[in-house]
DNA sequence: CTTGACCTTGACGTTGATGTCAAGGTTTAT
DNA sequence: ATAAACCTTGACATCAACGTCAAGGTCAAG
């Protein structure tokens, strides 16, 4: 198929999918016009990449899921290098919601002071 | 004093300040040089917008805070504009941590899809 | 008089993942 | 043969809050 199926079969755009390309993310065997040709197992990477950007992850953080399905791997998580990012990803994600939580106090602190009984409930509070 | 010493004293770059100049936050008088001239009071402002950022306002964000100690109210938060910042952006924050918190999990999931047992220990929990 | 520490405006660089044009070549259908 | 719908590369625009040069004016000390 050719790089406008695969963008409206992954749900995204043309460009991105260069781009994916120009980061060395996804490659794509070209025909005698010049036009990329890609197959199944490209969608399949296409997919992997738009979920984890989805949850966060940058292009970076990808690249080992995507060399672990075109390794072989059925599933993009499963080497090594995948569960490292995944680790790093949590304890990133950890780290900005403490951040998120100390700044809620500290603007909710600041609004009392210049508002007694303005603040709204926290996160998760009744 | 001049834009070096308000720097050095607001804990601050001189780049910082034309910025904020440039937006529309301070204003400054201007020495028969050319150079810009500050009190004490504009060092109120610098300050309080400083401590606005910290706590992940935008420059647009503290606009009313520095209207509102301008217009002379001893606090920037004291007026109803700056209230409503303060509301609107605990609700940004609260938004934002119900993302991340959702995102942790999608990701813990995963995780423990490809590697049980690596799953770090959420916030909070001991 | 000259070094050095100030100050000025202007303008490009940073970061990530694209959007959007420009200017053109290819293919399919009518 | 010509329009419509593809495709190509290249390159600038976006967002925020500055950092960092460039090229030059000002001013006090030695």
């Amino acid at each position: 198929m050719r790089i406008g199926e695969l963008a409206r079969r992954a749900g995204v755009s043309t460009r991105a999918l260069r781009y994916y390309e120009q980061q060395g993310l996804i490659t794509a065997r070209r025909s005698s016009n010049g036009y990329r040709e890609y197959g199944e197992a490209d969608l399949r990477l296409v997919s992997e990449i738009r979920s984890l950007l989805a949850v966060g992850f940058t292009l970076d953080d990808a690249r080992p899921f995507v060399d672990c399905l075109r390794a072989g791997h059925d599933s993009g998580g499963s080497c090594p290098e995948s569960v490292a990012v995944y680790q790093r990803k949590l304890a990133e994600i950890d780290d900005e919601i403490r951040t998120l939580l100390t700044r809620r106090a500290e603007v909710a602190a600041q609004l009392t002071t210049a508002c007694p009984g303005c603040v709204l409930r926290k996160v998760g509070e009744s």
